[in-house]
DNA sequence: ACCTAGCGTTTCTTTCTGGAACTTTCCTTA
DNA sequence: TAAGGAAAGTTCCAGAAAGAAACGCTAGGT
């Protein structure tokens, strides 16, 4: 089965995954929750190589977890905004961070959030 | 930033998507909260070639998600079994199976799980 | 005129994934 | 006792995706 056909599984989990399953989607999402909204915001706290984060954003707006929208007019500049649907999400990320908390902690640096 | 340096990172859910968070773990946990515990399970329901299924089971247990189980000796054989540490991210997986349902329906058949 | 910021896009190389057959160890059935 | 099958992986190859790093574009600052 290809990753593309997930989105119209039966099971629901499918096919949220379908949407957020990859290795770099959650993190953006991430970033939104801690309040990132602009692409170069999540190209420095991400990780991920600007190609990939292009890529991510436009699905994550398709889908319609996050807007795109316009805060300069003069400079077309645009960032990224969760929508309520977006917000639905933010419970998966919590028990994620908790159970990052508890189960895997960091062995070089005591430093965290 | 590799997929793999994400392990120590400074953020509890990167570290938690460094060991879930790729396209199929996600989809193997799922089917152990169905039930599911031997490989050809996994493979015939997940929709993952064997190759990656088999992979993503020999992390899943590294990292004490799920346990090997020999449950025949005779013709050796193993099956996998949730551990606590696994059971911990069921509610993860709860709350995106009912984003699915709310968010993406089903467009060509009406079943759903 | 030149530098910088913000948001991507392009190119090239490396890594990962999909598909399908193959292996190994036993058990069953004829 | 030979044939066939089941379970749990492995191996091989072609094609898809990801990483690195530079390039492009628009516009404002100096």
């Amino acid at each position: 089965m290809k990753w593309s056909e997930l989105n119209d599984n039966w099971c629901p989990v499918a096919r949220t995954l379908s949407v957020v399953g990859d290795r770099w989607t959650l993190l953006i999402l991430r970033d939104c929750y801690l309040g990132r909204t602009k692409f170069e915001e999540f190209a420095q706290a991400g990780g991920m190589t600007r190609h990939i984060l292009a890529d991510r954003l436009k699905r994550l707006v398709e889908v319609g977890i996050l807007e795109r929208r316009a805060y300069s007019t003069a400079p077309k500049r645009y960032d990224y905004v969760l929508t309520a649907k977006g917000e639905e999400l933010r419970p998966a990320l919590t028990i994620m961070k908790e159970w990052g908390k508890k189960n895997l902690p960091i062995r070089r640096s005591a430093v965290e959030g």
